[in-house]
DNA sequence: TCATCATATTCCGTTATCGACATGTGTCAA
DNA sequence: TTGACACATGTCGATAACGGAATATGATGA
């Protein structure tokens, strides 16, 4: 089998630069396609692909005016990726904490002699 | 040109389920390959192959004990991904500051009157 | 209705990725 | 030294992702 998809997650939407690159853009606000190839130099077909793939895990969501489209940011589905996240900062920190409750008992014991 | 090279930043190491299945198994501390092979019943091979992927970018170290290869996170590498995190973070709570202050707004003037 | 603008979709060739299997490397113990 | 163990690496085939070019769709305006 080869790599999952790329629809499938998060994690695999954000995989990609070009994807991660629009949607910086997008952060000042909604933008219409044009206007994103514009500021990136993609190619349209590309930049309508990878709003297409960001589309289906739901960090964009999309409004017609007019002839235009109208992307925009749905950080909340950035969720999952912040709750994956905390776990490693816990255990980073517990570990931490380990660190210095063992760098204590040995200043305690130092101390002690 | 294809996917950008897997090996090429956090972003596209964390892309696939099992490299991310592998982090897992080593939150709690450090583990021998086999003990992860046990843990999450994938080949050999394979495990081998994505701890190389995850050891390229920084996400675990590696140590020698004897025959076994000791492997443990290194949850710093990390960073890249808080930090991207942050800037949507930031964005999300601007537009929901100018949300509030938009409502603030309207609740005034219709005091107002 | 027809031309045009904005965007989406399709087709295609290249390339990377992944898993399975086989094999190589290095360490220990007898 | 030999064999067993733990792991790394190499090869192969299938799959799917990516970019580019061409084309389709759909709204607007003359």
């Amino acid at each position: 089998m080869a790599r999952a998809s790329t629809t499938s997650d998060v994690f695999n939407a954000l995989a990609d630069v070009r994807r991660r690159e629009i949607l910086d853009a997008l952060i000042s606000g909604e933008k219409a396609v044009g206007a994103i190839v514009d500021d990136l130099s993609m190619s349209q077909p590309q930049v309508s692909k990878h709003l297409r793939v960001l589309s289906e895990v739901g960090l964009v969501r999309c409004r017609a005016e007019g002839r235009h489209r109208m992307y925009r940011l749905e950080p909340t589905r950035l969720r999952p990726l912040q709750e994956w996240l905390t776990k490693y900062e816990v255990a980073l920190h517990d570990r931490l904490d380990r660190m210095d409750d063992y760098l204590r008992e040995l200043q305690r014991q130092g101390e002690g002699r």
